[in-house]
DNA sequence: ACTTCAATTCGACGTTTAGCTAACTATCAA
DNA sequence: TTGATAGTTAGCTAAACGTCGAATTGAAGT
């Protein structure tokens, strides 16, 4: 869980996610929305797969990236759910025992 | 909202904000929490009050700092809830509606 | 005034991170 | 097989971060 705040913690990564959340896109499309070389887009891209926040699927020559939305959820989620109850949407959200 | 997400990525700061959902505290109190020198949580204390996390007010010489939900719960689920609409419950007291 | 206590600020140090270019791997088409 | 394209890896630099001990500020207590 500390991997999916650090991933979040950079303004590109999270706008990564933002743009996965409409469609599923492959590297180079995401790259091409930012003003940083491709190298560096990559190295956001296996910060975000560590954090087990975005799958990658290889198809032909291209990286297809597609958002896992229920770890940001779960994350995010069961973090501020456990200050407020209002929080919660029932269905979600088993209050978890630590975190550390 | 930069500040809140570079704020909740180190695991001290987290748990600072965990331990001040509870009540408030003096930073003395929340420094005996953690095996790090008190300059440091200082410095982890600044950040939290740079993010509007926390407030801090002097009471004699000691500090009591309070968290402040709103801004934890305006980030986090302004973040998430614009992923999936499933976790979004109108900010505020929702009048009438039953929520389904 | 002096001392003590709570907390922050000040330098300094080592680590981590975001960024780059260059080089590499892998896939597909001529 | 050669060339082009997509993406990652390697090696580097500069800035930011977390940590510390020492010094400093501010508010009692003596």
């Amino acid at each position: 869980m500390n991997a999916v705040f650090k991933a979040l913690s950079d303004p590109t990564r999270r706008h990564v996610l933002e743009l996965l959340r409409e469609r599923p896109m492959t590297a180079g499309e995401l790259a091409d929305h930012f003003p940083v070389s491709k190298p560096t887009m990559s190295t956001h891209f296996s910060v975000l797969r560590e954090a087990n926040l975005v799958d990658a699927q290889k198809v032909g020559k291209t990286v297809i990236y597609r958002l896992k939305l229920s770890v940001l959820e779960d994350a995010l989620l069961g973090f501020v759910g456990a200050f407020s109850a209002v929080t919660r949407p029932a269905t979600a959200a088993p209050i978890k025992g630590t975190m550390s």
